[in-house]
RNA sequence: GGCGGGGUAGCUCAGCUGGUUAGAGCGUACGACUCAUAAUCGUAAGGUCAAGAGUUCGAGUCUCUUCCUCGCUACCA
C-alpha cells in the first residue's frame, strides 16, 4: 500500500466548531493520517467547510449578512481553529469553491445520463415570505395524534409518532412564526432504491467496521426510499439542466453536494499541489488505494448511503447500468469510522444553550496537545464519553506533565550534568533489564501502530503510555544517580533510557505533534520532527477574485516526518538543561471554569426567557 | 414508536472469535527513593461483571425476558 485517501468530515459554516465537533472528526483523522504517514505511506487528507443549506441562510439573515458573507466568516474562523490544533490537512478548502460546483455538476450530469436522478413532485413546505423550502424540522405545531403543542414537522416528541408536516395542526415556521404553505412542486431525486442492492452488496463485504457503525448502516436498507436532491431556495448550486440552471430558486440539496467535497478537494488539491492536476486519481481511481471517512454518528448515513450511492450512480454500477463519468469509476469507502458523542459536564453539547467550550477559547487557555492527549484518551471513540473540567486538568497534570513530561526532564537532565551529550553504549555494560526495555520499546511500534490501524487510538495511546510508565520503573530500578563512580555503567543506563525516551516520543508523535518536537529538541534533535499545518490566502482557482484561506503543509517523510520505527540516537550529540515541556494546569482552574461554564448556561436561560416574553408580548399584540 | 449503543472495583474505562484465582489508570492506605515539574517506584484494601432464566463440561463473554441509561430517527460531528 502506498496511497492512503483521509477524508475528514465537512464543518457547518453557520458558528465556531466545539470540542465535541473536533473530537468526532478533527482529533483522530489527523492520528491517523500522521501515523501512515510516518509509516512512508502516501497520504492525501482533505476537508473543508460545508457552506450551504438553509441553516446559514437562517443564521446569516439573523446576523444581517449574506450568505456568502455569513460562510466567509466562519470558513475563516474554523480553519483558523482547525490549522491551531495541528490538524495536518493536504487540503481544507470549502464548498462554495467555483472547482467545487463544477465537480458537483458534473457527478449530477452523469448520475442523470445514466438513471439514477430523476424528476418528480413532492410536496413541501414553503415559507411565504422568502419563497425558499421550509425544512420540516422548521416547522411546529400541534400533534394531530396525541394533540400535545410544539411537535415538530418530522416527528411528535411527545407521543413519539412520524408525521409528515401538513398534518400539523396549526403549523408554523420556528424562523419567523408565519404560517407555512404546502406546494407540490418538481425536484430531482437521486434513486436510493435503484443504487440500494450494489450499495448493501459492498456495505456487506465491509469487515472490521465498528459494531455499531456497520449495524446502523446495514439497518438502513430495511427501507429505501428516492431522496429528493434539489430544494426551493436561492443559496446553493445551481442544477445543470436546461431551464434549471438559470432559475435562482432552484438549487441541489446541499447533503448531495457536501459529501462530493471529498472528491472535489482532492481535484484542487491536485490542480495546485500536484505534479499534474491529473494526481488525485491516484487516491480516487486506483482500487487498491482505500479511502477512510472520519465523522461523528450522525453523519453515517450520508457515508454508507448516500454517497456511495452517488458513487455508485456516476460509475453506473447500479440496477440501472449506465456508464463511469470522465473522472470515474470512483473507489468506494474502505472504512466509515464513525465516532460517537461528547456530551460537556454531563450534558449534551448545545450552542444556543451554553452547553458548549468552543475551540478557540479552550486553546486561548491551555496548551493544544493537552486537548489533543484528551481527546485521543478520554474521546468518544465506540461510546459516549463526557468532557469534564476535572477529567481534563488531572490527564494534563498526571499523564502528560507528571508521567511523560517529568520522564523527558529527569532523563535530559541527568545526560545533560553527568555528560552534557548523549553518552555511548557500553556493549559489555549492558544487562537484560537493559535489552528488555529496548526489546519492549522497539516492539511497541507493531503493537501501537496496528491498534491505531484498526482505528482503536485510545488502546494505542494507552499502549503507548504504558511504555513511558516502563521507562520510568526503568530508571527507577537502574537508579542512575548512585552509580556516578561507574562513568561506563551510567553512560549505558542514560543512553538505554535515553533512547527508549526517543522510541516513546515517536510513538507519541502522532498524538502530540507539538510537543513531541520540544521532545526531540531536548533529546538534542534539530530541524523539524513532527510538521505543522499552515495557513495560506489562495484566489479559487475558477472564480478570479474570489480568495479564502486554505489549510495545507509539508508533510514528506524523510524531510518533516520521521520513521515510524527507533531510530537510534547519535552519541556526542550535545543535550543543554532541559525546560519543562508540559505545565501543570493550576487545580483552581476547574472551579474556574465550571464557575463560567454555569454562568453562561444562567445567561443564555436568561436571554431564551426575555425572548420568549418578547415573543409573547408581541403576540398578545397582535 | 422504530433502530442502535451502553450498564464491569469509590471514579473513568479495557476485557477479540466463551476456558485456569476478572484487568488498567486515577482515588485511598502504608512504605521506598531523591536524578526530575513535591515528580517517580513498590505493596495493600476494594467487584455476587444491572436483574432473572436458558444453552454449555465451563459465560462478564452466546440466546431470551425485564429494568435503567444514552443516542439516532434523514439538513446538530
Amino acid at each position: 500500500m502506498t496511497h492512503v485517501l483521509v477524508n475528514v468530515a465537512w464543518p457547518y459554516a453557520n458558528g465556531p466548531r466545539h470540542i465535541g465537533h473536533v473530537a468526532g472528526f478533527g482529533v483522530p483523522s489527523d492520528v491517523y493520517a500522521r501515523y501512515e504517514r510516518m509509516k512512508g505511506n502516501d497520504v492525501l487528507m482533505v476537508s473543508g467547510t460545508d457552506e450551504h443549506g438553509t441553516p446559514i441562510l437562517v443564521e446569516a439573515e439573523k446576523e444581517g449578512l449574506s450568505a456568502q458573507e455569513l460562510a466567509n466568516r466562519y470558513n475563516r474562523v474554523i480553519a483558523k481553529d482547525l490549522c491551531d490544533l495541528g490538524l495536518s490537512y493536504d487540503l481544507f478548502t470549502r464548498t462554495t469553491t467555483g472547482n467545487h460546483e463544477r465537480v458537483v455538476q458534473e457527478l449530477f450530469k452523469q448520475c442523470l445520463k445514466n438513471g439514477y436522478i430523476y424528476k418528480g413532485t413532492q410536496k413541501v413546505a414553503i415559507s411565504p415570505s422568502t419563497g425558499r423550502t421550509l425544512p420540516d424540522r422548521y416547522i411546529e405545531g400541534e400533534c394531530p395524534i396525541c394533540h400535545t403543542d410544539g411537535a415538530r414537522g418530522d416527528q411528535c416528541d411527545a407521543c413519539g409518532n412520524e408525521l409528515d408536516p401538513d398534518e400539523l395542526i396549526n403549523p408554523v415556521s420556528k424562523i419567523n412564526g408565519e404560517t407555512p404553505r404546502f406546494e407540490e412542486t418538481e425536484h430531482f431525486f437521486l434513486d436510493l432504491p435503484a443504487l440500494a442492492e450494489a450499495n448493501l452488496a459492498w456495505l456487506k463485504t465491509r469487515t472490521d467496521w465498528r459494531t455499531n457503525v456497520i449495524n446502523f448502516s446495514i439497518g438502513l436498507f430495511k427501507e429505501v426510499k428516492p431522496r429528493a436532491i434539489t430544494r426551493d431556495i436561492d443559496w446553493g448550486i445551481p442544477v445543470p439542466v436546461d431551464g434549471w440552471i438559470d432559475n435562482p430558486n432552484k438549487r441541489l440539496y446541499v447533503w448531495f453536494d457536501a459529501v462530493i467535497g471529498y472528491l472535489s478537494a482532492s481535484i484542487e488539491w491536485a490542480r495546485r499541489f500536484g505534479e499534474t492536476p491529473e494526481d488525485w486519481r491516484k487516491w480516487w481511481c486506483d482500487p487498491s488505494t482505500p479511502g477512510y471517512y472520519f465523522m461523528g454518528k450522525d453523519n453515517i448515513t450520508f457515508h454508507s448511503q448516500i454517497w456511495p450511492s452517488e458513487m455508485l450512480g456516476y460509475n453506473g454500477a447500479g440496477s440501472k447500468g449506465g456508464e463511469a463519468g470522465k473522472l470515474g469509476p470512483l473507489n468506494m469507502p474502505e472504512q466509515v469510522v464513525a465516532s460517537e458523542f461528547m456530551t460537556m459536564e454531563g450534558r449534551k453539547f448545545s450552542s444556543s444553550r451554553g452547553i458548549v467550550i468552543y475551540v478557540k477559547d479552550i486553546l486561548a487557555r491551555y496548551p493544544v496537545d493537552a486537548v489533543r492527549y484528551y481527546i485521543s484518551v478520554a474521546g468518544p471513540e465506540t461510546s459516549d464519553a463526557d468532557f469534564t473540567w476535572s477529567e481534563f486538568v488531572r490527564h494534563n497534570n498526571e499523564e502528560l506533565a507528571a508521567s511523560w513530561g517529568n520522564l523527558v526532564n529527569r532523563v535530559a537532565n541527568l545526560m545533560h550534568k553527568n555528560f552534557g551529550e548523549i553518552p555511548a553504549l557500553d556493549e559489555s555494560k549492558m544487562t537484560d533489564e537493559d535489552r528488555a526495555l529496548l526489546e519492549e520499546t522497539r516492539t511497541a511500534f507493531a503493537t501501537v501502530g496496528d491498534l491505531i490501524e484498526r482505528h482503536r487510538q485510545k488502546n494505542a495511546l494507552t499502549e503507548a503510555m504504558r511504555v513511558v510508565g516502563d521507562i520510568n520503573k526503568y530508571i527507577s530500578a537502574t537508579e542512575p544517580w548512585k552509580i556516578k563512580d561507574d562513568p561506563a555503567r551510567l553512560g549505558t543506563v542514560l543512553h538505554v533510557a535515553a533512547q527508549a525516551v526517543s522510541d516513546a516520543n515517536h510513538l507519541l508523535a502522532p498524538f502530540l505533534p507539538h510537543s513531541a518536537q520540544k521532545v526531540w529538541e531536548a533529546l538534542g534533535g534539530t530541524g523539524v520532527f513532527s510538521p505543522l499545518p499552515r495557513i495560506e490566502e489562495v484566489e479559487d482557482l475558477d472564480k478570479p477574485g474570489f480568495t479564502y484561506p486554505i489549510i495545507t503543509g509539508d508533510y514528506k517523510l524523510g524531510e518533516t516526518v520521521r520513521p515510524w520505527a527507533s531510530e537510534p540516537i547519535v552519541p556526542g550529540t550535545p543535550v543543554a538543561k532541559p525546560t519543562p515541556i508540559f505545565a501543570k494546569i493550576p487545580k483552581e482552574a476547574v472551579e474556574e471554569e465550571l464557575a463560567r461554564f454555569e454562568s453562561e448556561l444562567a445567561a443564555r436561560r436568561e436571554a431564551e426567557a426575555q425572548r420568549l416574553a418578547a415573543e409573547k408580548a408581541k403576540l398578545a399584540a397582535e
